[in-house]
DNA sequence: CTAAACCCTATAAAGTCAATAGACTTTATA
DNA sequence: TATAAAGTCTATTGACTTTATAGGGTTTAG
């Protein structure tokens, strides 16, 4: 299951990509309208601002907005971004690999197979899946 | 990324599909071969049991074998038994289901009907991964 | 100048994960 | 029938992660 930050992330992303290119949104704003934690929001935003998803404008006035274009944010780099490794094995995880411990050798190995083929298509299914995409099937 | 018991259940059980039928196997054989922690192992063991899966056979002599058939026993029953549900979200569960806090309608939202896809394209797959399957592949 | 708004660091409560300890029960067999 | 082998059960522990909260610091529009 993902994690409440990355559900937050998805939700507050979203809410964004609906609003006017540039336009700042008030952290409150989304806090309310979405119901997470204000504070809690605020690292999230933060997060999404250094990966340059975001930027934000400081000061009165200011806000969040998409640095991104919303069919250029896909759940695959949100997810990585929060929650790490889309995979259900390290070993079959790219930038993060890890060997299994007593695995002589993975090429022949059934269950890296399985679980690399389970990898490829969620990624798969998850890089498609932008901001763009999600609001339209939400029609 | 599934739970370290989750990973020592399919081992031990990959490995236990290996042997004969019926053939009890000292829960240290399986722990030394596999390199698992043998009272975690235990705990692991016993939970397979409790789920029909294994059976086992107490006192001298005794050990662990396999109750089902090896094209009977899949990825996705044993990753539920350990870690839970395999969907990344609760709203597109079915044994643990529960409503997203604000959403009010399930059919429009575009982020449920992403992770609805995901699901189904996993469970599908990890359906399909048997004992036997993984030990097919192996070779 | 000042209020609005984002930025940063620290901390805490709760839960989960991985493992260990130690005693109890069952059973084959000498 | 004693005994050792082997699974069963309950409790606990330490480390880590998750989900926040508190309390300022910094920037900027007007």
């Amino acid at each position: 299951m993902i994690s409440k930050k990355t559900k937050y992330a998805i939700n507050a992303l979203v809410y964004l990509a609906k609003k006017p290119l540039q336009q700042p949104i008030l952290i409150s704003e989304i806090s309310e309208h979405e119901h997470i934690p204000q504070k809690f929001l605020e690292a999230i935003l933060l997060d999404l601002k250094k990966d340059g998803i975001l930027a934000s404008k400081k000061g009165k006035g200011g806000g969040y907005f998409l640095l991104k274009s919303p069919n250029e944010v896909n759940m695959a780099d949100v997810m990585r971004l929060f929650d790490g490794p889309i995979a259900l094995l390290s070993c079959v995880t790219y930038k993060y690999y890890q060997k299994c411990e007593e695995c002589t050798d993975e090429a022949s190995c059934g269950i890296r197979s399985v679980f690399l083929e389970v990898r490829n298509q969620t990624v798969e299914l998850l890089k498609k899946a932008t901001l763009t995409e999600i609001i339209n099937r939400g029609e």
